[in-house]
DNA sequence: TTGTATGCAAATATTTTGCAGACAT
DNA sequence: ATGTCTGCAAAATATTTGCATACAA
């Protein structure tokens, strides 16, 4: 889905909600959407402070809790023990593979695993609501590109 | 393991990397490895204060991280953003179901997974180096015994 | 107009570090 | 003896909340 399809799925939902649509809610849903992966909020405070300064750290922390909220967003905490959030995918995208080199974070879905999770759990007397997987890899690259471009190992 | 073995095995390694062998590291070491399942700093601190209330919040937290750093406990992070911590297994088992409900954690392991989780990764071109699977759930059941006995959700 | 949303600042919560004295080796 | 370890306290880092004002509906 577009991201511009996406912004507006984001603003129909606030508006069928009953929330109101606010200068800076807009900014915050245009900054998240078009950001790639996983952003903690001071980056997404820095992306959205270069259009509008003056908005503040506590409307992006409410907004990205409401989003949670709505469903619209999903939270993540990665070892670096920052809060971070991605864009909810319909296809329940959580499992993601993390190369501790690079820092890249490549998304996956396997099926097979999806059946395992839900047999699994079943056998125990479970069912299943989410899940979240993490598989830390490496890359195995010294010249990787992604390592180049980001050397801080900044996610 | 018996939990006397585990805790020599603690020790052993401490010496063999020439850490000193003290009266604090030895009772955190014993609290941590009769924990069950997955210990906050916090819960940990009042454990070992029950046996000697002198012992400060700094100490349990520097050797925790000494433990993580020499592998013999495991640091994850739940969505109550705590830091909570487990003895390493040498199996990997990094698998856990989650009941939201009544909070109760189930470690599990599926070969399945694990082979998948190395063929996704070696199709991307990483190599794995270790893996977090964490399986939200429900039990469905009210009078789910440990809901009654851990009503605050407490992990 | 009216109640939600924002921005600031302060309060919490959690993790991390500096340092002087205690202690294991 | 000597260098590590501990406990305290403070700093640093993150998250959460209260409140007066601004603003969308």
């Amino acid at each position: 889905m577009s991201q511009v399809l996406r912004k507006r799925e984001f603003q129909e939902l606030l508006a069928a909600k009953g929330f109101k649509q606010t200068r800076q809610r807009s900014l915050i849903t245009s900054v998240f959407v078009e950001s790639e992966g996983h952003i903690s909020l001071t980056e997404l405070l820095s992306k959205v402070q270069e259009s509008q300064p003056s908005i503040g750290y506590a409307t992006v922390y409410r907004t990205m809790k409401l989003f949670v909220e709505l469903g619209l967003a999903q939270e993540h905490h990665f070892s670096d023990g920052l809060a971070r959030f991605e864009v909810s995918h319909s296809g329940e995208h959580h499992d993601h593979l993390i190369c501790v080199d690079c820092s890249r974070i490549v998304e996956f879905e396997d099926p097979y695993i999806e059946e395992r999770q839900v047999r699994i759990a079943q056998q125990n007397g479970f069912s299943v609501v989410s899940h979240k997987h993490e598989v830390y890899v490496r890359c195995n690259d010294e010249k990787c590109s992604w390592r180049v471009a980001n050397p801080s190992g900044s996610v």
